[in-house]
DNA sequence: GCCAACGTTGGC
DNA sequence: GCCAACGTTGGC
């Protein structure tokens, strides 16, 4: 089991949206790194959900439901989608500024490189982050 | 292969 | 709206 994050502007598609639809193609992404991280994703993998430019906290949890294939959304190039699926929501969101501001989490990608909309999570990562959303997997 | 110019993302 | 950080492009 591997853990992961992913970015969504919440107008454009925010994890209410995931719950409500119950699953989602996870495309568009183009940026080799991130692409890359889609390509690692397993079945059943869980990925935290943060909503970028609004809200800046992560909100819910989702899981892979489908494994990488070609981005349909794609003119050129080669890249990739994945499926999600929710999970559920954290009992309480986590927000950038509590994750810039714990000790344990200096390393993540998202005080590391706030850009990147696919990255990786580390088991100790991933638990401090749903210990502080009050979740349980 | 280097690097300047440019584009994009995303926090502030 | 601004700008820092990062990625990509293209000339040399």
């Amino acid at each position: 089991m591997n853990y992961w994050l992913v970015k969504s502007e919440p107008d454009v598609y925010s994890f209410e949206q995931l719950c409500t639809e119950g699953r989602a193609r996870w495309d568009g992404v183009r940026n080799y790194q991130a692409r890359n991280n889609l390509r690692a994703m397993k079945t059943g993998d869980v990925c935290l959900f943060y909503h970028s430019n609004i809200g800046l906290e992560i909100v819910g949890l989702a899981r892979v439901a489908r494994e990488f294939y070609p981005d349909p959304t794609a003119e050129s190039g080669d890249w990739s989608a994945v499926d999600l699926e929710p999970l559920k929501p954290l009992n309480r969101p986590v927000s950038l500024v509590e994750i810039k501001a714990h000790p344990a989490l200096q390393q993540f990608g998202l005080v590391r490189n706030g850009r990147l909309s696919v990255m990786p999570a580390t088991f100790d990562e991933f638990s401090t982050l749903l210990s502080l959303g009050g979740t349980q997997l």
